[in-house]
DNA sequence: AACATTTTTTAACAAATGTAAAAGGAAATC
DNA sequence: GATTTCCTTTTACATTTGTTAAAAAATGTT
């Protein structure tokens, strides 16, 4: 029994797997406690690792410090475009809260267990499906909707967002500038 | 040798696969020849099929007409939410070009071939992972670069895209109106 | 060639959003 | 408890972008 397990058993699409390809990847994987401030990732550098997030909270931010994504715990986080082509990255990535704890696997690693066992890869395809869907329905809202109906979203699905991040942060997340989004949080207590 | 390996044979990350996989792989794939205007996908239906695109153009539009992705030859192209979700579509799926070809495969052949066979299923995670990264990087564009970068980015990687796509349809496609979009020719015409 | 249709550009105005600066609140530190 | 610092809102102004409508250019049709 893996000190790992109990982390592990939190990933996605589990039902794909046996608790022998678990055990088998749990030497694949390794965890991280992070601390609010740290940076995993500095523009320049490789994403060597996807995370899933355990617990706590981790935002990647380009040059300009525009945020570009933003990560609670149940889900996976990495720079897509570094990562997936090991090319160095352009954006920041930065942990925001204390005991971020965070499973992680390098590169090299994840397509080895992908080439080990072909249960792996369907998990492989099946976890990407899904990753590519969050992402579409992430972008897509940013430009088929209004500032205004993406915060109402955010609130809706994310309530513990406004007490865990910043406005400046929720407002970049969603794609406008805070005096903006001052705005928006004015207007929707007026209509109430 | 099946009439469909010239086109099977054109498909990406085929150094994963070896002859036998592609022939095997034949019967689950269909060839479809369309002309312009021709509809694939309307809201409320489930997009059942992926297509790669062998010859011709194809682009996707919401309900309020908004240009949601442009796709060429050589690429593939689905409604990602539907196709992946397998639940009904918000969008339209058209073709733009007489005699455009599309290899096709239906959402549960493309799930038997990764359950068949490991290879399959490691195409797969190479294949979603470039989706991916396609995705990411178009996305990120619209949010990162201002209309004017993008439209210059767009001529310079693919010039044809003037002759082929009316450019209100390449504004919307860059996410601006076509106003906009002819505010921005003149200028750049002027900087000459 | 003349006409009709579609596509693209231009102009004028309105609306939305960004920027910069100031003010108000909240939280942390001494 | 006072002070400092950080976060959030507000104001004023500038800029960008969208909308509507009309003109110009290009394309297609008889």
């Amino acid at each position: 029994m893996d000190e790992l397990t109990p982390y592990l058993e939190t990933m996605p699409f589990l039902d794909i797997l046996e608790m022998e390809d678990l055990e088998q990847a749990s030497e694949y994987f390794t965890l991280e406690t992070l601390s609010s401030g740290d940076i995993i990732l500095t523009p320049g550098g490789i994403c060597k690792k996807l995370y899933f997030i355990f617990s706590g909270l981790v935002f990647s931010y380009n040059r300009a410090r525009n945020i570009l994504w933003y990560e609670f715990e149940g889900n996976a986080f990495t720079d897509i475009n570094s990562f997936y082509t090991q090319k160095p990255s352009e954006n920041f990535i930065e942990v925001a809260e204390d005991r971020t704890a965070l499973l992680s696997i390098k590169y090299d690693k994840l397509k080895n267990l992908y080439k080990m066992s072909h249960k792996w890869a369907l998990w492989g395809t099946q976890f990407k499906e899904a990753e590519i869907v969050r992402l579409v329905s992430y972008y897509e809202s940013l430009r088929v909707k209004d500032a205004s109906q993406r915060y109402s979203d955010l609130v809706a699905s994310y309530p513990e967002a406004l007490q865990r991040i910043p406005l400046g942060h929720i407002a970049s997340y969603l794609g406008v500038s805070q005096v903006s989004l001052s705005r928006i949080r004015a207007g929707s207590q007026k209509k109430k």
